[in-house]
DNA sequence: GTTGCAATTAAACGTTTGTTCAATTCTTTT
DNA sequence: AAAAGAATTGAACAAACGTTTAATTGCAAC
């Protein structure tokens, strides 16, 4: 009854994250308990706090790394060419990125709240930070920017995709990105 | 130590209602506890359940009463005139309707996942046929609706005003709606 | 003014919560 | 083969949870 066979915290720190990835997304971070997490790992609870410092720790670790990977991926894409074209590719890229992160997505918008203060403050940067990405880019497009009302409608729009977006569904992911470049190509041009 | 003075459930019962709608958006149906509504009424935990069977039927009474109360508005305003004014009406009613209930709409999208599946069957439902309002209006104005997209997107664009609008805000609540209204207009007209 | 009901308290219920820690066992290094 | 370190258990902690209930008080009707 102590260490098990096998056991190496380069196998056991993933499962954690994963844990926790999984459970926050499906229950909400204040519904999930350390011991639900850690029955998910096969472990018990005490066991998790080599891997964080507290439950708290456990959220922001996810959060952080979702908006550290969404930022690298953005400027790993970059994009070149015409204003619109380059509207375009964000579209798509931002809708497709999100696809594949159902979950961490979910947790980064709907946890908010449970982030202590210090926190919160730097997640809100991050996420501001991708939020002037596309603004740049609406305004490069001649869309109206004197205030972030346009940014934030696209924005919105956008992530809305996850709210019901299922892997496997009718609609293919090449499908609805297009649909939506050119909802964007549409809404961002015109007389305002 | 018992019967307050003044004490009338025509007085408590609305105090409850508001501590609960105050206290669930700000931190969360399950980060909340019935002794801090208590607290925030002035009584003590045991006196809520004169007011309601449990935690979860507080909850479910808020965000039916949201629900019944959005979709008696919008029979109520009604619209009529040609499609497109009618889709206008429909955005400045979603826009204005949902500033003046900020924590109503924080709570009845973001608890969902807190009602039990008895309870999420009615919400759900309710939602599905304000959807169909919107759905039918962009049929009308002649939008693809081969498919849910363009009704989801335009719903998820509006919604999204509830994330940044704060009263006393820079931006006038009819310089908003109007601004919703053309961008809507802008990406359900032209060609798919 | 007494009787009866309505509203509330205070205490108690058994669970569950996040977290700590000594003891234990496996793995790695020497 | 011995020693050192890493990973885990299991028990314990005080605190908080949702909910129930007997006792108590205020109010309204008679």
């Amino acid at each position: 009854m102590a260490r098990k066979l096998g056991s190496s915290s380069e196998k056991t720190r993933p499962l954690v994250r994963v844990a926790a990835l999984r459970l926050f997304a499906r229950d909400g971070y204040a519904a999930v308990s350390m011991r639900q997490i850690a029955a998910e790992v096969g472990v018990q609870a005490g066991a998790l706090y080599r891997y964080t410092p507290d439950k708290q720790g456990l959220l922001f670790e996810l959060m952080h790394f979702h908006m550290e990977e969404l930022l690298a991926a953005w400027r790993e894409v970059g994009s070149d060419g015409l204003p619109l074209d380059r509207l375009d590719a964000f579209v798509r890229f931002h809708i497709y990125h999100h696809m594949d992160r159902a979950e961490a997505v979910f947790i980064s918008y709907m946890e908010l709240r449970n982030l202590t203060p210090e926190n919160f403050v730097i997640i809100e940067g991050m996420r501001a930070e991708y939020e002037r990405v596309l603004e740049e880019l609406l305004m490069e497009c001649g869309a109206d920017t004197s205030d972030k009302l346009t940014t934030l409608a696209v924005l919105a729009m956008l992530t809305g995709v996850n709210t019901w977006y299922r892997e496997g569904g009718r609609l293919k992911r090449a499908a609805i990105a297009e649909r939506y470049v050119g909802m964007v190509r549409r809404l961002v041009k015109g007389p305002h």
